[in-house]
DNA sequence: TGTCTGATTCGACGGACGTCGAGACAGGCG
DNA sequence: CGCCTGTCTCGACGTCCGTCGAATCAGACA
């Protein structure tokens, strides 16, 4: 039950979800779990998570994908398949601006998966 | 090169490294990302996203296996397997008390992912 | 229209992952 | 000591993932 075999060809991570209550503060509803993990799983790959970070901290708040490829030792369509990725995560969004496609974060997500993780110090005081 | 082939039994992620700056703000270098990446692969299945929940918001702060393993239609090797999982990121620490096994969420590295995602109001308004 | 460049899709291969049953280990209790 | 319960390890199986080369699609430009 934990293969995610469900087809979730776009998640639409701002629409129904609850997501925001910390993971340490209230026990993750299985639903919940089931649509926040691929976006972790999204950023379970190195490659995956320097090209997020490499999205996200750009100076126009987005990246060429002719940018992004040269920065790694991998070839065209492996950098393609790992935005498609995070594109399928809800993660970053694509546009393409004459011969070029741009890639650009979505916040929104980030920010719920920050919160999931967020610990407040109380919590960490008791260790 | 995004296969991690790395054996990482015990992933310090309190050691060396320096991981903190937001995601969004700076890139990450591949060295943090090799390291940092294993743990949101790690929270990147949604029982192991369930089970890293139930851990880190339970009562006294501690989890009994006997008490994880019934919450999910799953064997109790798979389980036990989820839990090594989750151990080897570094999420977890294990400890046997007579029969039963507990499990405690590192708070630490669970800040350090929570940081690594956070995103300044500044940031978002610019959408 | 033809051609060139940038990006994606397709098909394939090897390795990793999630799951299970069977067995082994650890500790408590008659 | 022997048995029982709880947990982990070990193989095994099917599926998914990361990677590549080849082919395809999308625009720009002459």
């Amino acid at each position: 039950m934990s293969k995610q075999q469900a087809p979730l060809p776009l998640i639409d991570l701002n629409a129904d979800v609850p997501c925001c209550p910390p993971l340490a503060q209230s026990q993750v509803p299985a639903e919940t779990a089931a649509v926040l993990a691929p976006a972790f799983k999204a950023l379970g790959d190195p490659v995956r998570l320097r090209l997020m970070s490499m999205i996200a901290s750009a100076e126009d708040g987005e990246a060429c994908v002719c940018d992004l490829t040269p920065a790694f030792n991998l070839s065209g369509p492996t950098i393609s398949h790992h935005l498609k990725t995070l594109r399928e995560a809800g993660l970053v969004d694509a546009e393409r601006r004459g011969t070029w496609v741009y890639y650009r974060a979505r916040p929104q997500i980030l920010r719920q998966l920050a919160a999931l993780l967020s610990i407040e110090p109380a919590a960490a005081a008791t260790v």
